[in-house]
DNA sequence: GGTTATACGCTCCTGTCGAT
DNA sequence: ATCGACAGGAGCGTATAACC
């Protein structure tokens, strides 16, 4: 939580960033009644709170609890930052993986990320990246296997909001699939490690750089746009990779582009083009010295409800 | 030719609402 | 209370068009 003095700080310096840009740069017209600019302030806050809270795991001691499947404390990010500190990379980030495939539901918490990894308890479990490794279709085969019994135990174990379209149903294309295509093609690389430090040396070193040419060449199963900014940009908040987003893509966004074209051109229907409104957020973000990732989040949830802040909820 | 942007179909689950 | 139809959601994958 923000301390208000923090807050207060944010909100003069977000309303004093905006008010230069429309000087400097143009109009912004989705925001010229002063609720509508407030409300997106709020959010532009929240959005940044929200970043700082997981930033604030990476430097936690963290509890066995959260490692354990088996316990109902589990956290994939939190077990992440406790593999990075024991120096599994590997182990970390194929927890980060899971975490964004499957999301944190509202109310079920992580409870479907918990009984996959930990393959319910059971003795084949838990499906660490050691295992993964060697077996690439353990979880695929796993999930055919225990489906029809998890589906019918009585546990509610939903996906994330983001990943919402997703079903753990074994199809061709399903999870299993999803999940055994990752795993694939990291080994490509060899490692996860591996995998980033190419990033960065065909980026020569450039952070922005290389969160762009991993999310163009990343090709997994179920990973399209929201799931590859989640993936990478988490990476980056829990200190996995050495990279930043450097775009809020909008191509191929819902959310996040309707909330462009509503600040640039006063409705969600503006024709203006992602393209256009992408570079032009670069530059906004500049201005209101802020990160894509939060200029992304915030223009999402402001754009549910332009001229009144309502708070974000899972 | 190869790559990238748009249009569209497909899928899943949840919440709502009216009818029973 | 319970059921079923229905719409809607920060999505994904594919074909096609548009672009070097």
């Amino acid at each position: 939580m923000l301390k208000q003095k923090d807050k207060l700080h944010y909100e003069t310096q977000l309303l004093a960033g905006l008010e230069r840009y429309e000087r400097e740069v143009g109009l912004l017209n989705g925001i010229t009644y002063f609720e509508n600019r407030q409300a997106l302030i709020e959010q532009i806050i929240d959005s940044i709170r929200r970043v700082q809270y997981v930033q604030a795991i990476g430097s936690q001691q963290i509890s066995q609890d959260r490692v354990d499947p088996n316990s109902s404390l589990f956290d994939p990010l939190k077990a992440a930052v406790f593999y990075r500190n024991n120096g599994n990379h590997d182990e970390a980030c194929w927890l980060v993986y899971l975490a964004i495939h499957f999301g944190k539901h509202l109310v079920d918490g992580w409870r479907l990320t918990r009984d996959i990894y930990g393959a319910l308890g059971m003795t084949n479990g838990p499906f660490t990246w050691q295992v993964m490794q060697g077996y690439p279709n353990a979880i695929n085969d796993w999930l055919s296997q225990n489906y029809q019994a998890m589906r019918n135990d009585g546990v509610s174990r939903r996906f994330g909001n983001h990943r919402k379209y997703e079903t753990l149903r074994p199809t061709s294309k399903g999870t299993g699939a999803a999940v055994r295509s990752y795993v694939d093609w990291v080994m490509r690389y060899g490692s996860h490690g591996d995998w980033f430090d190419r990033s960065i040396k065909t980026a020569q070193g450039d952070r922005r750089e290389a969160f762009s040419w991993l999310y163009r060449t990343m090709r997994v199963h179920k990973f399209g746009r929201t799931a590859k900014f989640d993936y990478l940009t988490m990476l980056a908040k829990l200190d996995l990779a050495p990279i930043e987003a450097n775009s809020a893509y909008l191509t191929g966004a819902t959310g996040p582009l309707s909330g462009a074209k509503l600040l640039y051109g006063g409705r969600t229907t503006s024709s203006l083009s992602a393209d256009k409104l992408d570079a032009s957020l670069i530059e906004l973000a500049k201005y209101l010295d802020i990160g894509m990732q939060e200029m992304e989040d915030a223009l999402c949830n402001w754009q549910k409800s332009p001229g009144r802040y309502v708070a974000f909820r899972g």
